[in-house]
DNA sequence: CGAAGTGTTGAAGCAAATCAATTTTCGTGG
DNA sequence: CCACGAAAATTGATTTGCTTCAACACTTCG
């Protein structure tokens, strides 16, 4: 157990991209006491129907929701990245109605329900969480969306947009590109359609010079040309200042 | 603009069912001042890109979250049904990422954020309010699964049995089934598929012997078997005494 | 009663799934 | 560092679930 100091500066960073937080309102984030540990890839953080425990946050690695249709079929639900909380109010619901899982080797905060009460208590930040959630909400809306709405192409391109912005809220991504720890079909779980599609389509948008998913990275050619393929508009993603990187 | 009185009956009713309400609990629920409105269907409630203004709750009748894709198609987000809020802590954001419209007449309850104000205060009143908040993310989550993850059948299946517990909570729906007043077209927008498909499917259900779809209605004709087709588990949906009917 | 919207059915086409085989990449231990 | 095995990516052939287009029948409601 430890301050918080630094390890929370993507949090607090992504916080400050949609709520006002004076000075002494990041002195309240980096005064909670938190435990840090580290969780190998493909580790569940919490179960389907299990009792839920502590508050966590993501602060490095990848992080998905996931559920199992009976069906059999996987479907992410969605992608944790660092500076996301896990489940911040889980408590008032008596158990997980979905599981959470690492995709790669993670550094995970686990907070104290003291230290969230803490939080709360203080009007901004309280806020900052509010707003927080909302735009989870309005992230997940968008996902109906691309399973609903949209062409294979369009559906991986708005992924990458989506992913794009988030990572570079926190610092995680430049105009060029970013890092994506993912399988071809883990993006086929949680675009939901098969990992042999995603391969084609990825080939495609290749090709037509749009954008490049190798080695774990998406790296942008033509970033306005993705953009309206995917019909992308960040204002989902409620950034006030969606041009700036990591102050 | 009056004491809620009986309008806010079956918003408090569903309320009861997640959360621990005791009478003071719903005698400050029902204090609240609220403002009722007719609305015919086919009518915006709010619009996309617009600010959002007061919090409003569907009483009477049917309203959809809905979003139109760049390429055109149209897909359904959620279904508000009476009890329902369709912006809680909206005014955090500053703009609506969606827009929300009647799919029939309505009644609509019209509360002044001193109302929400008041609510919050009271330690078991917010905490309902949150169970709220986090019920309809469960449930949000679970039409990623649905859109995601199954088939056209278990789609349609899935869909009947989510409305079927919520209309149950709110004293709105029988074993027998319930009053479900959209289009196929509709319920083909609400699950990623043609209204020519939801059409198809909907016949073979009937032919099955599961369920039957008409005149505006859900008539369950084998709920078992519907659930096990559906692969339907309703506790995402959180409801404590999930067999009872509106006490 | 008539018109518009909704539901129903058929035929053709297409996007994506599935199955299968091969190559490439990557992690690991020798 | 290289070699090996496993996982992931790639490519082709085939199938299928769903869409689209179109025509027609039925409701429902002004």
């Amino acid at each position: 157990m430890d301050r918080s100091s630094a390890v929370l500066q993507p949090f607090i960073s992504k916080l400050r991209h949609g709520a006002q937080l004076d000075q002494a309102d990041v002195a309240v984030l980096e005064g909670g006491r938190v435990r840090v540990e580290h969780v190998g890839a493909d580790c569940d953080l919490a179960r389907e129907g299990a009792r839920p425990g502590e508050v966590r946050l993501v602060l490095e690695g990848l992080v998905c929701r996931y559920q199992t249709a009976a069906n059999g079929r996987t479907q992410i639900l969605a992608f944790l990245i660092p500076g996301d909380i896990c489940d911040l109010h889980i408590s008032i619901l008596e158990s997980m109605d979905h599981s959470i899982r690492t995709l790669t080797s993670c550094k995970i905060a686990h907070l104290p329900e003291a230290t969230i009460d803490e939080w709360m208590s203080h009007r901004n930040v309280n806020r900052a969480l509010w707003w927080d959630s909302l735009v989870h909400a309005a992230i997940t809306r968008q996902w109906i969306l691309n399973l609903g709405a949209r062409r294979a192409d369009e559906k991986i391109a708005h992924l990458f947009l989506e992913l794009f912005y988030r990572f570079r809220a926190v610092g995680l991504a430049s105009d060029k590109g970013y890092a994506l720890p993912v399988t071809q079909e883990e993006l086929g779980e949680s675009l939901g359609m098969s990992g042999v599609h995603v391969n084609r389509v990825l080939t495609r948008l290749k090709e037509r010079g749009l954008v490049t998913f190798q080695r774990h990275r998406v790296a942008f050619d033509d970033l306005e040309g993705l953009t309206a393929l995917a019909g992308f508009q960040p204002g989902y993603l409620h950034l006030r200042r969606p041009a700036e990187g990591n102050p």
